[in-house]
RNA sequence: GCCGGGAUGGCGGAAUAGGUAGACGCGCAGGACUUAAAAUCCUGUGAGCAGUAAUGUUCGUGCGGGUUCGAUUCCCGCUCCCGGUACCA
C-alpha cells in the first residue's frame, strides 16, 4: 500500500518521469518506438542549413548476422552525425547494403535456393539488428545493390563508361563523339589518347572509306571499358574460374583441385588513365598517411625509359621498361615472363622441352606465390639472344617466373651488379655481373643499387655521374629511335568481368562477334532465372543456363556478370536521392550534398573499393554527372575487432589393458569418456612431468595441492569407468606426447574464461555426459587466444545479446571505450560492467536510488550551480568537443566518467549543470539521454536537434601551477607556483628546496632548465 | 617477398607541440551494508629493495643503440603480431 502511494506521488508531482529506475530496455525499446513514428532522423534535400554528409562502408549481408565488429564504426560515424546535428548541421548519414557476393552465391549453390531470397532474410535480420543499436539513419534511403531498381545504373555507369574515351590533351574522358569527329577530320594524327597498344593508324580519308563494321571495330580500342585477354585461376574441375581467396597452396579450397593460371577473354575498365589523377588527387583529401602511401604504392608510378632489344637474326623486337637506364651496360641477359608473347619463338629446339617444362610449372602458380617467392632461383634459358642497342652485345634471353606478364612489357632487362634479384639469378646461371660504378662495393657477395660514383664500362657514359649520364642515355635512345623516355605504372586495368551469378547483369549483347550495348530503355537488364548456380559443363559462367535469354529475342548477351566492386563504387550518390527513376540521382540533390564529408569503414578497402570509387567518380565529373573531383574529403579507417577465442582442454584418454590373442575382445570397441581438463590444472600438470618441473619454490605446495586434486580426480573417473563398462579392457591411459587438445568453445558460454558447465552441457546433446576436472573450487578456467572473429572459431560476439542484457547505450559506449577507433583490437566484454555502472551512476544524479518501500525521487533542482561544479561540466565539454573532432571517443568516455565520478562527490543535482551534460552524452548514449531529457522538461524528441552547450574558458581559469621540479630528468618533488610566477623566481626557490638541496649534495648544479607553465629540471 | 600498421601493469587503454608514465575502466585484495548472496559504497593495487609506518630508493612503455637538461613520443638497426597484395567484401 505505502509503495503504491509514493509511486503515484512522485509521478504527479513532476511533469515527466514514469522510471526512476534506470531500466535500459524499457527506455531503448520506448525511444527506439517514437523515433520511428515520427521519423525523427529523416532527412531533407534542401534546407538553409550547411550540409555534412557521414558515410559508413556499406555491409555485405552475410548470413552469419551481424557481429560487434561491424557496429564499431557505425557506432563512431552516429556519434559524429548526432554531434553535428547538435553543431547545426543537416547531416546526411544512410545504410544500405553491398548485397551481391559470393557467399550468397556459395550458398545458392549448395542449396538451390535463389541468393536473392537469402539475401533478403540476412538484410531483414541485419536492419532488425542495426535499428537495436539506436544508429540515426535515415531508413527511408536505404539501397541495395542487388535491387534493380539500384543496379539500373550501375548498369547505366557502365553503358557511359563504353561510350567514353579519355582524352589525354585535355587530361579528361569525353564521349565516344567527340574521337570519331577527330578521325573525321585529321584521322590518327594528333590524337593522344588512352588505348590499346595496337591501334592502327590513318588519315580522315582512310577512315572514311572504311566500313562502318571496322570503324566500331577500331573504337573499340578506345573506350573506357572494352574486352580483352586476361589471366584469371582457372579450376577445371569445378568449370569456374575461382577468387585468390579460393585458392590455397596453388589448390582449390574447395576439393582441393589444380588449379591453372588461364587467359580468358574480360570486360576491363581502363583505370590506367586516371593514374596520374588518382595520385594527384591523393594530394587534396584528408586521409591518413598510410592509407594514402598505399594507394601510391599501388598505382606505383615510376619514371624511367622503354627501350627495344632487337631479337638476333629476327625482325622483333623486345620491349622493355627500366627505371635505371643508366645501369645499361650492366645488362647480362633479359628475362621474360613465362606467358610473353614471343616465347614460342625465341625457344630453340634443343631448349624448347624445358622451356616447355618450365612454362607448364609456371601455370600451376599462382601471381601471388611468384611474388611472394624471393628465395628460390628459377628460371629456363630459351636459347636466343638479343643485342643490347647500346652496345651491341649479345644477351641470352632467359624465362623466369618472377616476372609477370600483366607488369610493364612482361620483361625485365638484367643487370645483376645492381639489383639482388638478378644477382641471385647470374650467380645461379653463372652469368657475368659487370660493374658499372667506381661506387659499387662488393659486388663479389651482392648486388649494389648505388647511383653513387662514375661510370665504367659504360661506353658513352663512362666517366660521368648519374645526373650527368641520364640526358645523354635518352638523346641516345631517341636519335637511334630504340626507345623513349617513359613514365610507367605498376597499376594495371581492372578485370571488370566475374564468371559468376549473383551479379549485375553487363547490359552488352554480341552481334557478328562484336560487343553492343543495350539500348538505354531496356535498363535494367535483369538477372534471368537459372535452374543452378553452377557454371555450365562447357566452362560457361552460370548465366548461360537461362533458357531463351536472348537480346531482342536474337543476340547473345554477355555472360559474365559485375565483380563486387561494382555497385560500390558509385553508391553514395544514391543515397542523395534513392528512388529517382529518371536518373541514378537528382542533379539538384547531387550539388546540394557534393560529396562525402567523413567516410568511415575497414582499412582492408584501402586500395580495392577506395581506387575503383575514385576512378568512377573522377570519370563521372569528367562527363558532368557530379560536380566534385574526389568523393570522400576525409576518410577514417576503423581498426578489426578480433575475436577473443575460448579453449577447453579435452583429455587424450585411451582405453587399453593387455588383450590376449585369443581373449575375443575388440580394444576398439570401448569408447573413452570425455573428460575436459581446467586450464590450471592442465598447466601445471603438464609442466610438472616435463622437464623444466617445480622444485622447491615457493609455490611447490601449490602444484602439489593441484596435482594430488588431479590424480584424485582422475581416478573417480576411471573408477566411474570401470564401474559403468565391465570387462577386462577397461583402464584408462594419459597420453605422454600430447596430453590434451585444445577445442574452440562458445564464448558465449564462457564469462571472464570461467566456463558455464550446465550451459556447455546443453549445449551439444553429445556433451551431455562429460566429466570436468575443475580448479579445486569448482570453477572450469579456459584458455584463451585472440583471433580474427569467425564464426567457426566460435568467438562471433553477437551485440544482440548485449543489448539484451545491458542495452545499445552501454554497446555504443563500450566499444567507444575499448580504444582508438583505428586500432585493431580483440573483444571482450570484461570491462562491459564499468560502462554499464557509469550510466547507472549518471542515472543517480537524476534519481535517488530506489528502496524496497518506494522508487528513487526526483533529485534534480533549480539552484545556481558552484565554480566547482561549472569547472568539472566545463572541463567535459571542451574535452568532449575536441575528441568527437578527432574521433578520439575512448578518451571522451573516460572524460565523462571523470564528470560523473566528480559530480557525484560534490554531490551536483543542477538542472543547470545535467542539462548541458545530457546533451554532450546524447551522440553516445541516445536512448538514456533522451529519457532525461523528457524528465528534465523539454518536449520529447527534441534533444537530436538541441544545441551542444558552448566551452566558457573562463570557468577554467586557474591561478596557480603545480610544477614537477626534476633532478636530471627523474622528478623528485613538486612546488606549486602562481601563473604569473617568472622563470628566475622560480629557480631561485627551487634551489632552495631541500628536497633539491639534498640531492646537490653541496655542488652547483651545471644548469636549471625552467619551461614556464610546465616543468623545471635541475641538471647535477 | 613487397607495401602499410602495431607492441605501455594481470587485462582494455591514457599521456593530442619532447616535459610528473600508468588517467578512466576491468580484474584482484581488504572493509561497510546483508542471515547470506547479488547490487551498492569506501580503501588499496606496475615490479623490486629498505622501513612498524609516513616514506625513501632502484628498475620499468617489444629488443639493441643514438640525439636531448629531459624520450612511450625524434633518429638508426632488429624481433614478433596484424591488414593488403589486383576474382572475399
Amino acid at each position: 500500500m505505502p509503495r503504491i502511494f509514493s509511486r503515484y506521488r512522485s509521478f504527479m508531482c513532476l511533469n515527466y518521469h514514469p522510471m526512476s529506475e534506470y531500466n535500459h530496455k524499457k527506455i531503448e525499446e520506448n525511444w527506439r518506438a517514437f523515433w520511428e513514428k515520427n521519423q525523427t532522423f529523416r532527412t531533407e534535400n534542401n534546407t538553409s542549413k550547411p550540409k555534412y554528409y557521414i558515410l559508413d562502408m556499406f555491409p555485405y549481408p552475410s548470413g552469419a548476422g551481424l557481429h560487434v565488429g561491424h557496429p564499431l564504426g557505425y557506432i563512431a560515424s552516429d556519434i559524429v552525425t548526432r554531434y553535428k546535428r547538435l553543431k547545426g548541421f543537416n547531416v546526411l548519414h544512410p545504410m544500405g547494403f553491398d548485397s551481391f557476393g559470393l557467399p550468397a552465391e556459395q550458398y545458392a549453390i549448395q542449396t538451390g535456393q535463389h541468393p536473392a531470397i537469402t539475401t533478403e532474410q540476412n538484410i531483414a535480420r541485419y536492419i532488425e539488428q542495426l535499428k537495436n543499436i539506436g544508429f540515426s539513419f535515415d531508413w527511408s534511403r536505404e539501397v541495395r545493390t542487388s535491387d534493380p531498381k539500384f543496379y539500373k545504373w550501375t548498369q547505366w555507369i557502365f553503358m557511359e563508361l563504353f561510350r567514353s574515351w579519355y582524352n589525354k590533351e585535355t587530361d579528361q574522358a569525353e564521349p565516344i563523339e567527340t574521337l570519331i569527329a577527330k578521325f573525321e577530320t585529321n584521322g590518327t594524327s594528333g590524337i593522344q589518347a588512352v588505348s590499346d597498344e595496337d591501334t592502327p593508324r590513318f588519315t580522315a580519308d582512310e577512315w572514311k572509306a572504311k566500313p562502318e563494321r571496322e570503324q566500331y571495330e577500331i573504337t573499340l580500342k578506345y573506350r573506357l571499358t572494352y574486352v580483352a585477354d586476361a589471366v584469371v585461376n582457372w579450376c577445371a574441375a569445378l568449370g569456374t574460374v575461382l577468387a585468390n581467396d579460393e585458392v590455397k597452396d596453388g589448390v582449390s579450397e574447395r576439393g582441393g583441385y589444380p588449379v591453372e593460371q588461364k587467359l580468358m577473354r574480360q570486360w576491363m575498365m581502363r583505370i590506367t588513365a586516371y593514374a596520374d589523377r588518382l595520385l594527384r588527387g591523393l594530394d587534396t583529401v584528408d586521409w591518413s598517411e598510410s592509407l594514402k602511401e598505399q594507394q601510391r604504392n599501388w598505382i606505383g608510378k615510376s619514371t624511367g625509359a622503354e627501350v627495344s632489344f632487337q631479337i638476333e637474326q629476327r625482325v622483333e623486337h623486345i620491349k622493355v621498361f627500366t627505371t635505371r637506364l643508366d645501369t645499361i651496360f650492366g645488362v647480362s641477359f633479359m628475362v621474360l615472363a613465362p606467358e610473353h608473347e614471343l616465347v614460342a619463338e625465341l625457344t630453340t629446339l634443343a631448349q624448347k622441352p624445358d622451356v616447355d617444362a618450365y612454362v607448364t610449372a609456371a601455370k600451376m602458380r599462382s601471381e601471388r606465390d611468384r611474388m611472394a617467392d624471393a628465395k628460390t632461383v628459377s628460371g629456363v634459358f630459351t636459347g636466343s639472344y638479343c643485342i643490347n642497342p647500346f652496345n651491341g652485345e649479345r644477351v641470352p634471353i632467359f624465362l623466369a617466373d618472377y616476372v609477370l606478364a600483366g607488369y610493364g612489357t612482361g620483361a625485365v632487362m638484367a643487370v645483376p651488379s645492381g639489383d639482388q634479384r638478378d644477382w641471385a639469378f647470374a650467380k645461379h646461371f653463372d652469368l657475368p655481373i659487370i660493374p658499372i660504378l667506381d661506387g659499387q662495393k662488393d659486388i663479389d657477395k651482392q648486388a649494389d643499387n648505388t647511383k653513387e660514383g662514375r661510370y665504367i664500362n659504360s661506353g658513352i657514359i663512362d666517366g660521368l655521374t648519374y645526373q650527368e649520364a641520364l640526358p645523354v642515355l635518352v638523346r641516345f635512345l631517341e636519335e637511334q629511335g630504340i626507345g623513349k623516355a617513359k613514365i610507367n605504372y605498376r597499376m594495371r586495368d581492372a578485370v571488370f568481368s566475374r564468371q559468376r551469378y549473383w551479379g549485375e547483369p553487363v547490359p552488352v549483347y554480341f552481334k557478328d562477334g562484336l560487343p553492343y550495348l543495350l539500348d538505354e530503355q531496356d535498363l535494367p537488364l535483369q538477372l534471368p532465372p537459372v535452374d543452378k548456380y553452377l557454371p555450365t559443363e562447357t566452362g560457361e559462367p552460370p548465366l548461360a543456363r537461362a533458357e531463351g535469354w536472348k537480346y531482342k529475342g536474337e543476340f547473345e548477351y554477355e555472360l559474365s556478370t559485375m565483380p563486387g566492386w561494382a555497385g560500390s563504387s558509385w553508391y553514395w550518390y544514391r543515397y542523395m536521392d534513392p528512388q529517382n527513376d529518371q536518373e541514378f540521382a537528382d542533379q539538384k540533390a547531387i550539388a546540394y550534398w557534393r560529396d562525402v564529408d567523413l567516410y568511415v569503414g575497414g582499412s582492408e578497402h584501402a586500395t580495392g573499393h577506395l581506387l575503383y570509387s575514385r576512378f568512377w567518380n573522377k570519370f563521372m565529373k569528367d562527363r558532368g554527372f557530379v560536380p566534385e573531383e574526389e568523393p570522400f574529403k576525409k576518410l577514417v579507417n576503423q581498426g578489426m575487432i578480433l575475436g577473443r577465442s575460448n579453449f577447453v582442454y579435452r583429455l587424450n584418454l585411451t582405453v587399453g589393458g593387455t588383450v590376449k590373442a585369443d581373449s575375443g575382445l575388440q580394444p576398439t570397441s570401448k569408447i573413452p569418456p570425455v573428460v575436459f581438463v581446467s586450464k590450471t590444472i592442465k598447466e601445471i600438470v603438464e609442466k610438472s612431468s616435463g622437464p623444466q618441473s617445480f622444485t622447491g619454490s615457493a609455490d611447490s605446495d601449490r602444484v602439489q595441492q593441484y596435482l594430488d586434486f588431479f590424480e584424485n580426480r582422475l581416478s573417480e573417473i576411471k573408477r566411474d569407468f570401470v564401474e559403468k563398462t565391465p570387462g577386462t579392457l577397461n583402464n584408462l591411459y594419459t597420453s605422454s606426447s600430447a596430453f590434451t587438445s585444445a577445442i574452440h568453445v562458445d564464448v558465449n558460454i564462457v564469462d571472464n574464461d570461467v566456463l558455464d558447465i550446465q550451459a556447455f552441457k546443453k549445449s551439444r546433446s553429445d556433451l551431455e555426459n562429460v566429466e570436468f576436472i575443475t580448479e579445486p573450487d569448482g570453477s572450469y578456467i579456459c584458455g584463451v587466444e585472440i583471433e580474427k572473429m569467425s564464426k567457426s572459431k566460435f568467438n562471433v560476439v553477437n551485440p544482440d545479446t548485449i543489448v539484451e542484457r545491458y542495452g545499445a547505450d552501454t554497446l555504443r559506449l563500450y566499444e567507444m571505450f575499448l580504444g582508438p577507433l583505428t586500432d585493431a583490437k580483440p573483444w571482450n566484454t570484461n570491462g562491459i560492467d564499468g560502462v554499464y555502472r557509469f550510466l547507472k551512476k549518471f542515472w543517480r544524479l537524476f534519481y535517488e536510488e530506489p528502496t524496497e518501500t518506494r522508487p528513487g525521487r526526483w533529485l534534480v533542482t533549480d539552484e545556481k550551480p558552484t565554480p566547482a561544479e561549472l569547472k568539472v561540466l566545463h572541463k567535459t565539454i571542451r574535452k568532449v568537443a575536441e575528441d568527437i573532432e578527432h574521433l578520439s571517443f575512448n578518451t571522451s568516455v573516460s572524460a565523462f566518467m571523470v564528470c560523473v565520478n566528480e559530480l557525484s562527490a560534490l554531490k551536483c543535482n543542477k538542472k543547470a549543470v545535467l542539462q548541458d551534460l545530457v546533451v554532450i552524452l546524447a551522440p553516445f548514449a541516445p536512448h538514456i539521454t533522451e529519457e532525461l531529457w523528457a524528465a528534465l522538461g523539454n518536449e520529447p524528441g527534441t534533444l537530436s536537434y538541441a544545441e551542444f552547450p558552448v566551452f566558457n574558458p573562463a570557468y577554467l581559469v586557474e591561478d596557480t601551477i603545480e610544477y614537477p621540479v626534476q633532478i636530471n630528468g627523474k622528478v623528485r618533488t613538486t612546488l606549486v607556483f602562481s601563473v604569473d610566477t617568472v622563470a628566475s623566481d622560480i629557480e631561485k626557490e627551487v634551489l632552495a628546496n631541500e628536497v633539491v638541496l639534498k640531492w646537490l649534495e653541496g655542488k652547483t648544479p651545471k644548469k636549471i632548465v625552467v619551461v614556464p607553465k610546465r616543468i623545471v629540471n635541475v641538471v647535477i
